[in-house]
This record gives structure tokens, sequence and C-alpha cells, in this order.
DNA sequence: CGTACCCTTGATGTTCCTCAATGGAAGTGG
DNA sequence: CCACTTCCATTGAGGAACATCAAGGGTACG
């Protein structure tokens, strides 16, 4: 599986929020028994129910964590870019077994650290677990606010809601570049991709945005449309 | 405000998972910094936007967290029961805001901590970090199953889910007390009042369940009703 | 005992999902 | 580089689940 260059690993160790505030010698000894794996777009990093024990850090490319639901249909919960983690769970269980699905949705490289090497730079580094409780707290936070949104705003407040967390502003004009499928997208947001899809023609019409090419949406006006959503 | 009856204060940090690692000495000691404050029936513990650097411990009583949608619909997030704790953003951040509402539910005692006191007990007694993270990380799980449930299956499956959850054995019969309003039941599924009150009518003519009281519910066959909805 | 709130039930309306067909983009192999 | 294939996006028609509005009945609490 893993190669070992070690100047990759570090580059994945710096990478993180959780540990670059550490020195660079601090670094390398991390580095160490961090193994990088990569995937191909659509694999699975891990399924519902295996059992694992590592911490997962996003070196590169995107990945998506999903579940899915009695009824078989699938809940997109996050998407993953370069300097995430995961498999926090890990942490703190000793037998611990994933709850979601993980899938690379592009060209991915990953680094992996096994608990029990996690466990003793936790004691060393009190630090990271602050880091680690401050990151998880920012996630719950916005869970519960996925929550909130999906179960009592309409589908097309949540897509614009979307839309405006997403916007990059580039030489006048207001751009959304969709990290994910549409499909994939009406996951995230609790509908179907058809309901997407009409919404924004919708929204199209009442010239509000201009649908680009799939990824690729311009905003004209957006206070307009954050007035609409309210 | 706080009365400073040192006895309750301890049982309070001997209650919660957090601390109750801890030897009594060290647990007089955390005590001396928790500040107990009581509440009524619907009073408010702290509303969204508040500035607020402490952390609440239930002591006594129940406590119901909820946010506001940006139209105005209430959505319940937890109900708090003695030994859960909340307020833990201000663990991280200097300047800390609350993000949704905390509401008595029933006669309710508190326990508060102040950030800076807390802070010199994270640094001595790491123990307690990694269990906050703990049911953080727990928290984090819930909360992302609510929102595959909300956002994939349909009304009635959540009844069933929360039902059994929420069971106790008794007697020969199963029984589950719903923890609060069918009023706040409804906010906390992502449903109206008069949805869930169909709802249970509904499983009660079909035999499955029987209502007692508002409080109290009966299950016939908890397999049957789980079956039901699948 | 009275009042207020919550729960329940009915009638109606709307949002959004499902099913189905077509069009288009992206990726694959020649 | 082009043809082929496959998956994704779009649009329409129909229907189901659930919300809303409104009124009556029960329950808890002062």
């Amino acid at each position: 599986m893993a190669n070992h260059n070690h100047h990759s690993h570090v580059d994945c160790i710096r990478l993180v929020p959780i540990f670059n505030h550490l020195n660079d010698e601090q670094m390398h000894l991390i580095a160490q028994s961090a193994h990088e794996v990569q995937y191909v777009k659509n694999e699975l990093l891990f399924r519902f129910g295996d059992k694992d024990d590592t911490l997962y850090i996003i070196n590169n490319g995107r990945v998506r964590i999903y579940s899915l639901s009695e009824s078989g249909r699938e809940q997109t919960i996050r998407i993953l870019h370069p300097g995430d983690f995961m498999g926090e769970v890990a942490i703190l269980q000793t037998e611990s077994y994933h709850s979601n699905y993980a899938e690379a949705i592009s060209e991915t490289s990953i680094c992996r650290i096994h608990k029990k090497n996690l466990d003793q730079y936790l004691d060393r580094y009190p630090e990271i677990m602050r880091r680690i409780l401050s990151d998880i707290t920012k996630r719950l936070q916005l869970s519960e606010k996925q929550t909130v949104q999906v179960s009592t705003e309409p589908v097309e407040a949540r897509i614009i809601d979307f839309l405006s967390e997403n916007v990059e502003d580039e030489k006048n004009h207001t751009y959304v570049t969709l990290p994910m499928s549409k499909k994939d997208l009406a996951t995230y947001l609790g509908t179907t991709p058809e309901t997407i899809s009409r919404k924004f023609s919708s929204l199209e019409e009442r010239g509000l945005i201009k649908r680009h090419t799939q990824k690729c949406v311009e905003i004209f006006d957006l206070d307009a449309l954050l007035f609409v959503s309210s």
C-alpha cells in the first residue's frame, strides 16, 4: 500500500490545522507513522460497519461522506477537502466501527495514522486535542444547522443558502463552483435531482442566476437572491 | 444569584461524566468555582446571540435546546437531562456567542463554571478534555443521524424510531414516557403537532400502541412496530 | 371552578417526490 | 480525434405526503 516518501507525509501533516502548530521536528515525528494511500474517483475509502481505528487526513482531492437510510436513500453528510480529517471516533474508542460511507469523488490521496500512534501524540501535545475538539464542535454546529434547515426551510431557501455559502468573487462577477454533482447536491440538501433542476430553472427564469456549465453558476444579484429566500 | 451550599455543588460535579473520574478532593476543588442557578418551568437560560463563556451542567430538571429558522419556525435540537452539559463552545473560544436558545422545561437547577476556571482544570486533568470530546463526538453522530432521518424517512418512521429509542420495560409492559410535549416533539422530529397526532391515532387504530396519558404511551409489540417502519 | 394551553380531528391546499422520456455532457476504446 | 456508451441533467405529468387553517374537546394548573 503506502509508499514511504517521507517528504509527502510531512506535507500532509503540515497541511492539517490540528498539527500545523507543531515545529518541523515534531511534524516529522508524526509523519513517520502516517501512511499515504491513493484512491481513484468513485473508490470507497470505507463502508458502514467497517472496523477501523485510524485517523484519515485528506492530502489531495475530495471525499464525500454519506450514509444510507433504512429505506436505502443516500444522504450526503459532508465533503472533505485537503486538510480536513475524519475518523475521529477512532481517537476515543478502542473498538470503533464506521457509521458512514466515504467515497473519493476525485483522484484523492490521504494519510492514515493509527490510533495507537495518535494516542502518544495526544498525550505529548495536548494542543492537538484542543484543535480536534474545536473542529468537531464546528462540525456539530454545522450539522445542527443543516438539520434545522432541512426540516424548516423550503428547498429553494436551502439551495440559495448553499449558494451563498459557496460564492467566489472574481473580476466583477459572482460565481459559485459546485463542489459536487447535482445528484449529490440533492442528497446533501435533502431533496431530489429533479427538484434541484427545477429550482435552478426557476431562479434562472427570474433572472437571478445563470447556469454556465454543470458545475459553474453565476449569481447576478446576491442580495436579491437572499431576499427571495426570506 | 447563586447560593454557596458547597455540598450541592459537589453533587453536581459528581453527577457529570466529564468530571466523575476525579477523586473527592479534585471534585471539591472544581465545585468551588461552580455556581448554582435555579430556573422555573418555561424560563430561558440563554437566547441566540447572548455572549457567554461558561459551561452549564444540568443538576436537576430538563432543558430544551432549540433554534429558530429564518422563517421563524422552532426546531428542537435536543433535551438535556441531569448530568448533561452544554456551552462547550465556550471552552475553545475567547469570545463566544450562543447559536441557540435554551429553555427549562421543568423546575431546573444547573451549575455554571466560567471558562477561565475551566481552562485550569483542562490543563491539569487532560482526561476531562478527552471526555468532553467523547461526548461531543456522540452528539455529532446523533445530529447527523437526525439530519438523515428528517430528510430521508417519512414522519411515521421517525416517530417509531423515536419511540423505540425511549422505551422503558416495566412489569411485562413496554412503555414510553415522552420527555417533552407533543408540540416540542413535533419540532424535534421536523413536523407539526397535527401530524404527530394523526400518526399516533393511526398507530393506535392499527393496534400497535395505546395512549394512556399525554406523556405515556404503551407499546404492544415493539418488533411489529419496527417492522412497520421498514 | 375557571381559564388557558395543548391536543385532536376535519377539510383544504401546496410542496415536492415519483415515474417516465428526452437531451446533453463526460468518459472510453478504437 | 471521433464514435460509442453511459451516466447525469432536464422537463413534463401525475400523485402522495404533509402543512395549514379552523374548530371542538380534553387536560393541567392556578
